[in-house]
DNA sequence: AAGTTGACTTTCG
DNA sequence: TCGAAAGCCAACT
């Protein structure tokens, strides 16, 4: 494809995201070297059918719209930290910071 | 080559 | 605290 260095960058980091934490689309774009959020939701809406995308979610805590029901499973199956609203996840808990 | 679209982020009201 | 507008980057047409 046109960059798929960037593509593979984005799966890696993802993949690389341990089970009960969760990462924003922001970080993960910074941690490739872009701040391209929008391109890394682009790129899980292709290829995140291989990936735990639910583990990425926006900066305000919320999973990707349309799939956030799929998501609260996943988290509830994993631990992952949760606010008492139950629909979006508690960064400042389940934030996952990259050394 | 130029313009539009999108699983986003941040700031102003 | 919630809602709308502008900003940024990569991919697609």
């Amino acid at each position: 494809m046109s960059e798929p260095d960037f593509v593979t960058a984005v799966l890696e980091v993802v993949a690389d995201i341990p089970p009960g934490t969760v990462m924003t689309y922001g970080d993960v774009a910074s941690t490739v070297g872009s701040r391209a959020a929008r391109a890394v939701g682009t790129v899980m809406a292709h290829y995140g059918s291989e990936v735990p995308w639910w583990r990425v979610v926006r900066a305000s805590g919320h999973p990707a719209v349309g799939h956030e029901d799929r998501a609260v499973e996943h988290y509830r199956a994993e631990g992952t930290p949760l606010t008492r609203d139950g629909q979006r996840v508690d960064l400042a808990a389940a934030r996952h910071r990259p050394v």
